[in-house]
DNA sequence: GTTTAAATTGAACGTTCGTTTAGTAAAAAT
DNA sequence: ATTTTTACTAAACGAACGTTCAATTTAAAC
């Protein structure tokens, strides 16, 4: 691994660690660049461009978040069981990964922030929540085919729910405390699968 | 009305416009002056801070909030009608509101904006969206009460449900647009009622 | 209509922003 | 060990930021 890759991992772990805080928008080159201990401009000619350093710290988070919520699932050969693999890894997922984001959800944090900005990060946003929550409905398709969920499972509301449980986990948090919001995810997620097994 | 009551309702109907875009966050006073034609030192002294515009735009929120999603509800006796009408209103209850906020409920944006950024905002809006959880769970204990939900039904998650399908439905919008995510929402929440209907 | 008070302006403060450029230091390749 | 490539710095750019202040226009009170 060369030098410039070395740097731009360590201040792509430190802006992660920034923009899960204060979000991708607020996330300055100066406050980064203070972090790593490096000059503004040092810091910029890697990325030539703060949207290209924003798609960096999605695409990088993105590898962890499969790595941690998704990959775990492939061991399994029962579409339910993957879903409870995932259900299990996702919250609190960014806990777990090698750049630690303490402030939470990065990808929730920047949807929310992004979604009325056009522009390439927000493209990425879309398609890379689009995808997730279109594999968590094959899931349920696939659990139904195989005859471990009821026919009468509507796949699009299944996904709809486990998704808006997630975010409901991940704002719970604030009120609640880590424990307590992650308790009522998987009851919730516990109680809508334990609902429609067949 | 006097003269600087007026405009300061001009000033709080445009930045909220713009607040329900970009945020509280990135909202910055030369922009909203601009809007307004009128120079940036005299919008600012309405308000002699930045944080003091960024509460009166969320309690001028929280007044059509509830004037939109929590009043209707008060015609009712029953707690389960109280509910229903409730969910009724909530979705796209900005599109109501005298100051239009186009990009969405602001809410939701300001919650995961200042979630981790002490101050009087978050202080704010962690007690108004902790209220409205409460209300949610004060119903449903009502309703138990009342005869109209099972008694084993847990208040506490039931919020933390209906609460989460909202926030769901309010991202979901970007995916499928307006009416059907609104129609998940609905479909979501009857099928919640229903189920736990004594 | 005159006086008093409120609302608004324009210029300036220091700071930070993302970005560019020219030059230096360090690493990699030969 | 020398050359070439890569990584980084320092200085500067214009623009925007929130905020202050003295001066001026406008509205309210009398």
């Amino acid at each position: 691994m060369t030098k410039g890759e070395r740097t731009k991992q360590l201040i792509i772990r430190e802006a992660l660690n920034l923009a899960s805080i204060v979000g991708l928008e607020s996330l300055s080159i100066g406050e980064i660049s203070k972090k790593v201990k490096m000059s503004r401009s040092g810091l910029f000619a890697h990325f030539n461009s703060k949207e290209q350093l924003q798609l960096d710290l999605l695409k990088t988070a993105e590898k962890h978040f499969i790595e941690i919520v998704l990959k775990p699932a492939e061991s399994f050969d029962s579409p339910l069981e993957k879903l409870s693999s995932i259900q299990k890894h996702w919250p609190s997922w960014f806990d777990k990964a090698p750049f630690e984001m303490k402030g939470g959800c990065i990808f929730i944090l920047a949807m929310i922030e992004f979604d009325d900005q056009p522009g390439l990060v927000r493209d990425f946003l879309y398609d890379q929540q689009n995808r997730l929550v279109k594999y968590i409905r094959k899931l349920a398709r696939d659990a139904i085919r195989a005859g471990e969920l009821k026919e009468q499972l509507d796949p699009e509301l299944f996904a709809y729910e486990v998704y808006s449980l997630y975010l409901g986990q991940s704002i719970y948090r604030k009120f609640h405390g880590d424990s307590g919001a992650k308790a009522k995810f998987n009851q919730s997620v516990n109680d809508l699968i334990e609902r429609w097994k067949a």
